[in-house]
DNA sequence: GCGTAACCCTACGCACGAGTAGGTATGCTC
DNA sequence: GAGCATACCTACTCGTGCGTAGGGTTACGC
């Protein structure tokens, strides 16, 4: 049942999406959906849980954290890019949906900001390996980049269904580590003076 | 008036928007707001095409194309920051809100790809002064991430008011510039075997 | 066969908000 | 000052869609 409102909220977005569509979709009726799932939010928040958790797991399963930081990236993005393309409609909707909708925003946030957290761990982790720290902002600042520019291609393989994952993946690492590699060798970027 | 809508959008969503509200907001009456601007969906769209044409000429107008790539990339980088800054509401949820809603999708996704286009075809110009040649559709994606980072840490700092636009567009150019111009120079990565 | 209980449906109430009709004030022309 | 136009408002209609009330159907116990 909650396969079919995900379909519909990815289809038509969160308000344009009718409980009575969903319920059709689902091959039940409107006021089961109410008994099962509650209201028209809860029902959202339902699939977001679920679409999320199930994401987090696929990741959290694949980069497992005694790896070396270049091998738990490189997992768990192919396991990240791996989930969007099996999961298109559950992805790519029901993410560019809850980040508009006020009262989902929030818990979107959180989930991200978990992600976020893993991979500046991750950094830090590499970081100190190599006897080298950097501020903490910085840290979140960079994984947020790196979450944000794999969250970007996500979209445009969620757009592009004949993309393959895994090398969507690879192409990822091209820029997110080649990047993050230089950062953790103590190489940086200085604005000029102008 | 506009600015009134764009406050008004960008603190409920689209759909949340009463133009009740906008009106009120606006200090005039809501038949007055119809006489100007049209119906709810032409506003929004006006909203958007005005946020999206300043800040588009924000970055073409700092990222010269006569500059070398990586000087170009961070006065663009700089420009779109320093836009973001100054516009956190006309940024921050126009953008989040037309991602999600049918009809505005389009018409952002298009505003992205003549980004996308702008990277993509710098990151060209680097690759062949250096003598050197890659795919157009690595380049595209390539590009992608980047614009996506840079979004993603767009976000951020609209969410973060006290952070400085300046500092943001140095941390995106340690991770973007970094891995790119390890690509440019020919160096990759690539997977491992397993 | 009749009570009853679990299950699911059709058909409605109701609120909310987009868009509009018709009226009022202010200023301008002659 | 009468006629007219412009600028604006209040107060309405009407569609849409969430959430529910109340009724029908099947299965089982007695």
């Amino acid at each position: 049942m909650l396969d079919a409102a995900v379909k519909v909220f990815s289809r038509r977005g969160f308000h344009a999406a009718s409980m009575d569509e969903i319920a059709e979709d689902a091959g039940i009726s409107k006021p089961m959906v109410y008994a099962y799932l509650g209201t028209k939010e809860e029902l959202f928040v339902a699939c977001l849980h679920r679409e999320g958790t199930r994401m987090m797991q696929a990741i959290a399963g694949a980069a497992a954290p005694d790896l070396p930081a270049d091998e738990r990236l490189w997992r768990g993005l192919r396991a990240f890019f791996g989930f969007v393309g099996a999961h298109r409609d559950g992805w790519a909707v029901l993410y560019r949906q809850a980040r508009g909708e006020q009262p989902f925003a929030g818990e979107l946030a959180a989930m991200r900001a978990r992600l976020v957290e893993v991979v500046a761990g991750m950094l830090d982790h590499a970081l100190r390996a190599e006897g080298r720290e950097i501020a903490a902002i910085d840290l979140e600042v960079v994984a947020y980049a790196l979450v944000g520019a794999t969250e970007s291609l996500a979209d445009w393989l969620a757009d592009h269904p004949d993309a393959d994952p895994e090398k969507t993946a690879t192409r990822m690492m091209n820029v997110a580590w080649l990047g993050a590699a230089q950062l953790l060798h103590g190489v940086t970027w200085r604005p000029p003076a102008d």
